[in-house]
DNA sequence: AGGTTTTATTAAACCAGTTTAATGAATTTG
DNA sequence: CAAATTCATTAAACTGGTTTAATAAAACCT
């Protein structure tokens, strides 16, 4: 609350990543965006911490500017991870966020991440006071829908080496930061499993 | 073209479950809201008959009214299903209709079946016309993404035959009209890996 | 640096689902 | 209604993964 006209500045500066991303959306003009980007607070989490934990409410929507984050429930004392969130991509726990319950799953950084914050109340008085924004609303929600949609596609239709070699080919970075065992669980694998398939490849 | 106001007329009629499903995520208007429905058009398909073919451009979103509805596409001569629409849902290719491409996938109907259908020009001139119909579209947008990221949690968490008795128990009407077979596709399993299960599930 | 913890590999037994093919049941169609 | 087609089940051999446990290699402290 105090030196908020500084930290803001301070802020708009290091977004301009954001605000590219937003504008590779839709038309946004300066007066509305820079209203949405002085929402933005800046969260560094160092290797292994959460930004997320199962149990707590979800108040905020995310935007990832370094590092990974992975998205991951415990289930039979397993961990399941769904998403690897890196780049330049939006991101919550978007069931706990939209519903209001509390969440059952984990966002934990696996390397040292930089996101940006905004809280729910700040998006949607943003989306009801400007169309633009509400528009850039759908678009990421809808690009957020396909690239979901496409990995059920895969999970359905391709075998487990093949969503491996895939993943290696479009996500080379990955497997630097990403323990071996994380990736396993993505592909839906145990960490024994997916050794045999990289002994497998080796082999070709 | 001709007789516009005639046709506009019953269909508004007719589309009462379209117009109480839209301001079950939004306020809309009256104004905009009759607007939107004035575009549609309904369309029924008999058992068997393709909405959308590979191949094809997708021009339209469609509502599904009643009947059933399969997505899916054909891989070295394996149909894959992706998904199965009933009831009060949305849908459409959605690559295919965002990117202008041809479509690489099929909408089939697994029995008789009525959808209405909205231009993709039209979708766009009305949110650019109304804030509350874009509101619409993202909330829409932003369930559909729910609904799928639920569908990979399962995928990668939950076995086959755990899959199988929970489509049983949530989707209840859908092995009335849909061949075991094609269950199977969108499980991920073969006919005969299903029909194991099936058995299985009989002794206990 | 040295000890602890975490992570990756290997082996062996096992299991769930695949493939192929045959049979039988149900549905469609002339 | 009979013939043809589609659909579901079964069997047998096989495959790609799991489970458990042991070992090896890295990474992480103080």
């Amino acid at each position: 609350m105090f030196c908020c006209a500084i930290n803001t500045i301070s802020l708009v500066d290091s977004l301009q990543n954001l605000r590219n991303k937003i504008c590779s959306y839709t038309k946004v003009d300066v007066e509305p965006l820079d209203y949405w980007l002085s929402f933005y607070e800046k969260i560094e989490l160092k290797k292994g911490e959460a930004l997320i934990a199962a149990g707590q409410m979800v108040t905020h929507f995310y935007y990832l500017d370094s590092g990974c984050i992975y998205y991951y429930k415990m289930q039979d004392g397993e961990t399941k991870v769904l998403e690897f969130y890196t780049d330049d991509v939006f991101f919550t726990d978007l069931p706990a966020y939209v519903k209001g319950v509390p969440s059952r799953y984990f966002l934990r950084a696996t390397e040292d991440t930089t996101v940006y914050a905004i809280k729910k109340a700040d998006t949607e008085k943003s989306f009801d006071d400007s169309h633009q924004l509400e528009r850039f609303g759908r678009l990421s929600m809808q690009e957020a829908f396909l690239k979901s949609y496409s990995r059920v596609e895969r999970l359905n239709s391709r075998t487990n080496e093949e969503r491996y070699v895939r993943l290696l080919e479009k996500r080379p970075g990955l497997l630097q930061s990403v323990p071996q065992y994380l990736i396993a669980s993505y592909l839906g694998l145990t960490p024994v499993g997916l050794s045999k398939i990289r002994k497998r490849l080796m082999k070709v």
